[in-house]
DNA sequence: GCCGAATGGTTGCACATGAAACCATATACG
DNA sequence: CGTATATGGTTTCATGTGCAACCATTCGGC
């Protein structure tokens, strides 16, 4: 059986957390240079930016949430995005502890640019695989994932 | 078609780097514990042993090669693995430039007591899949994987 | 209404990392 | 041989990160 291996041929390149790790390192590199190298943003900046786009406004603790992300991350990602103008903060209304966050007209722009060219290198991402293959790469993942959501 | 979707409709959530990177944090997360809070090692200096551990001896150049990482990533992980006596090194008699790595007897017996618990981790991740579905999977991500070899 | 706990967010700190400069050794070529 | 170049490996620097401590505001129990 499998489950009687001897530790001896212990193999990092079948070990799936690595082989994870490995791929979404590549590909985010193959991502970076989209919004890092042309536009400065930083992998959390850039999340921050698609979700405020997707579904605004959010406040730092539901981008959190989306995202996983410490809120640290968060909290200095918007720093930054405010700091250049992308994002606006307007403390909220109902409860002075939060702020509500939107693009401004500037990240508004930025994402009307970025979006259509990051779904091309994406698309160039799983051109290896059939529109089948991917469906079922995102549900296998989604199924390892539900059970490591702590909180 | 999928193809003409707008901008503004762009979801982190269904975008694979994104979703990637989000599962490759989870589960090295999950499995953080048994090396980094346990024995002190980190994610770098876990991929030395493991790379040791299979395939002895090597460079740190393979041993570069065979991980993807950073030369100095791989140069400070096997500076404080030698240091705690986890690992030999011996300047190569057919290249001084070269180091031959080994582990020491303390580095495999870490490592003969790690391997089964780290096994034994990883088939809980993988607990959701069927095992065709687990070479499914790996089999998909080393075709993702491939056009991403650079040099 | 008032005090303690909870909550959103920020900051200080220690650490890991990638890129580039650097050092030592080996190779190629005159 | 001797100099230029390439290569393995180390170090320096700037940056990003998680964690823990912290601040401000709000909520809950009395």
């Amino acid at each position: 059986m499998a489950e009687h291996r001897s530790s001896a041929d212990f193999d990092l390149e079948h070990f799936l957390p690595y082989r994870l790790d490995r791929l979404a390192d590549r590909v985010s590199e193959a991502l970076a240079r989209l919004y890092e190298h042309e536009h400065g943003l930083n992998v959390a900046q850039w999340r921050v930016l698609a979700w405020l786009h997707h579904q605004p406004p959010m406040t730092a603790k539901q981008i959190r949430d989306a995202t996983r992300m410490d809120k640290a991350r968060v909290s200095r990602a918007v720093q930054a995005l405010e700091g250049r103008g992308l994002v606006w903060r307007r403390p909220s209304p109902h409860d002075q502890r939060w702020h509500d966050l939107r693009l401004s007209e500037a990240g508004q722009q930025l994402m009307a640019e970025l979006i259509p060219r990051v779904r091309e290198r994406e698309a160039q991402l799983l051109a290896p695989l059939t529109s089948q293959e991917r469906e079922q790469l995102l549900e296998m993942m989604a199924r390892l994932e539900r059970p490591l959501q702590e909180g």
